[in-house]
DNA sequence: CGCGGAATTGAAAATACTCAAAATTAGTGG
DNA sequence: CCACTAATTTTGAGTATTTTCAATTCCGCG
């Protein structure tokens, strides 16, 4: 894989802190590892990340089955990371924004699950997992904290597949459409008006539909006037009637075989 | 939840060790949080595990929402955890088998985000997490694996989202024989003969399939004498066209949606 | 021996796919 | 900046895989 010589330029956020800024002048520092940190500790953090990489648009981040040595986290743009099966065809298994944090997947056998790739041209900081694993012998509040973000996808990649196998067309792309709007949300943008950085293509791979039934989705939620679209900019009109798709609480027919179950202190009850 | 009182009868592997009985003793120990580690640290490991508790069939081991404390490692027996949706429905999101860790879903919020149910009366050793998180602090060996282990969640995790995304109920149900298969092989018990401890509904839900779908398929694998099943007693007879069918290099058309992509250097190429 | 849950099998229906064509958009070079 | 070409997206018609509904059958258990 190519590297990106070192160059700064429009940075946005970490312009003005000069050349070698680490996370202390980072916009994304509340977001991303080093939340929670104090001062001190962020420095030490500071000493070990690695340089800054540019990822132009369609360019790997990593590659399947690539040696692991570092995380990768977003300063900015978008990534998407998938799987290849052993036909060469992908699966998509996220979509990543500033501040989130690649290549978890590679801890456990020390190279590459999956593959990331640019949907922009963006740029990460590189934190060198070894190094990384030092520092949590002496900070407890970075290491509680990786563990939380390791957990949170562990959450996440559950919530997909909550969504593969659970969910209809119509509710798997509402249940998308509304995952972006809280995440710009969290970010501080807007949560109704937001850029797909991503083809159709890639959103129905992602959700396991073909790019027409994506195409089709999005010209009846148009219709519906739930959603304006144009080109890649999206327009949520109706976000509460999305997040009721979403959740399921509509009187649509359910997708195959589910069985609901009641939570019980003692065992399992089929209603 | 109830918790099972403290009886410690029939425990297969550990009971010439008496009665408070650790990682020491444990038949499960090379499989298992403590894999790797040296006496004197599996004494450290020890002295911070939890009481053992027995799960009967059924019986709900956590439940999502509940507040996080403990990791769990089974001993013996197998479970199954979900997610609920809005609506009630389960989204089985893995079997658990011996040596394997619980939990990991619930350290990003401090509670959990899925249902432990056991499939037979099961064992598990309770590990209060906040101690663990002392113990990384002296123990990088142990942390490490911890990281490996959470990695391997995800791994995991993402091959299913690859399985429900992109793959036929003809391929995922051969994936899925032979998972369990390889599972078992790892556990040195047989390959190609094996319980099912689940339900062919719970099958279906994990595969997001109806149980009439895995019904026709093992009547359909049965008649090809790729399997036999008596009950719920599998053997695989044909333990090579079935991994064949599992890596999708069979001649059938293949699921919706997918790019064939060629890894590449510098980008992405679409063949 | 009979009841009840689980599994199997069949027939009809539906959601989402495939194939095909047209329309739109993005990218490139003059 | 415009024109041209390639790529992406949209839309339509027909099809297929898998579901749904229904009826048996099988098996464990009292």
């Amino acid at each position: 894989m190519m590297s990106q010589p070192l160059q700064y330029h429009a940075a946005p956020g970490a312009q003005l802190t000069g050349f070698k800024a680490g996370c202390a002048g980072c916009g994304m520092q509340r977001v991303c590892l080093p939340m929670g940190l104090e001062q001190a500790d962020i420095g030490q953090l500071d000493e070990i990340i690695g340089r800054r990489r540019r990822i132009a648009r369609d360019q790997r981040l990593y590659n399947m089955d690539e040696p692991f040595a570092n995380l990768y986290a977003i300063r900015f743009g978008h990534f998407k990371t998938f799987l290849l099966n052993a036909g060469g065809e992908q699966q998509i298994s996220g979509f990543q924004m500033a501040g989130e944090l690649l290549g978890m997947d590679a801890i456990g056998a020390g190279r590459h699950h999956g593959n990331a790739v640019a949907l922009e041209d963006s740029e990460v900081c590189e934190i060198p997992f070894a190094r990384l694993e030092e520092l949590f012998g002496r900070m407890p509040t970075l290491l509680h904290h990786f563990h939380r973000t390791m957990s949170q996808e562990i959450m996440r990649e559950q919530n997909v597949m909550l969504l593969l196998g659970n969910m209809r067309a119509e509710q798997r792309f509402a249940a998308f459409l509304v995952n972006l709007s809280a995440r710009y949300a969290a970010l501080g943008y807007s949560a109704t008006s937001f850029q797909l950085r991503m083809s159709r293509e890639d959103i129905g791979n992602y959700l396991g539909l073909t790019i027409e039934s994506i195409s089709r989705l999005l010209s009846r939620f148009k219709q519906q006037h739930w959603l304006r679209v144009d080109k890649r900019e999206v327009t949520l009109l109706e976000p509460a009637t999305l997040k009721a798709l979403a959740a399921g609480s509509d009187s649509a027919p359910q997708a195959p075989g589910r069985l609901r179950v009641v939570a019980s202190a003692t065992g399992t009850l089929v209603a």
